[in-house]
DNA sequence: GCCAACGTTGGC
DNA sequence: GCCAACGTTGGC
């Protein structure tokens, strides 16, 4: 079993989105970045533990807790010509984006970054780390324990 | 809007 | 394969 921190923004879909989705389960379309990618296509598996942030808003934090919900498929966004995340370059027959179905099971408060910085435990938190851009990162268990502990304080 | 950091592209 | 130019991310 593995844990991941998975970064969206709240403008395309929030934690509230994806709680108001049938199973309160989305398929995680538009990433574009090979790693993020290979992430979600050959490292992940079902019941992986997944920190929902969202990022690129006003208070960027930790704001639910989700699990990974299916196996890799092809991100049909690719392939739509109207989407944001259209690629050309990609082929039906050989698509070259995968995505993960991700399932959130509570909502928790957000732990914002600021919060995340401050706290010790979490120094070598990937995201926290600078120059870091990867909108899928793995997340160590002590870290993953950390978080549900902050999560539960007033 | 700014800008640091990083990824991708494409000419050579 | 190198690397400059360009594009994107994402916090502030």
């Amino acid at each position: 079993m593995n844990y991941w921190l998975m970064k969206s923004e709240p403008a395309e879909c929030s934690v509230d989105d994806a709680l108001a989705a049938p199973n309160a389960t989305v398929p995680w379309v538009g990433v574009r970045n090979y790693q993020a990618r290979n992430y979600m296509r050959d490292t992940m598996r079902v019941d992986d533990g997944v920190l929902f942030y969202h990022s690129s808003c006003a208070e960027p934090g930790i704001v639910g807790i989700a699990r990974v919900a299916s196996t890799p498929y092809p991100d049909p966004t690719q392939f739509d010509q109207k989407s944001h995340y259209f690629d050309a370059a990609s082929k039906p027959e050989e698509p070259r984006w995968q995505l993960v179905d991700v399932q959130v099971l509570r909502k928790i408060r957000n732990i914002t970054l600021p919060e995340l910085r401050a706290t010790p435990q979490l120094e070598e938190l990937l995201v926290l780390k600078k120059g870091n851009r990867l909108s899928i990162t793995p997340v160590e268990p002590k870290h993953w324990k950390a978080i549900l502990k902050l999560a539960d304080k007033a």
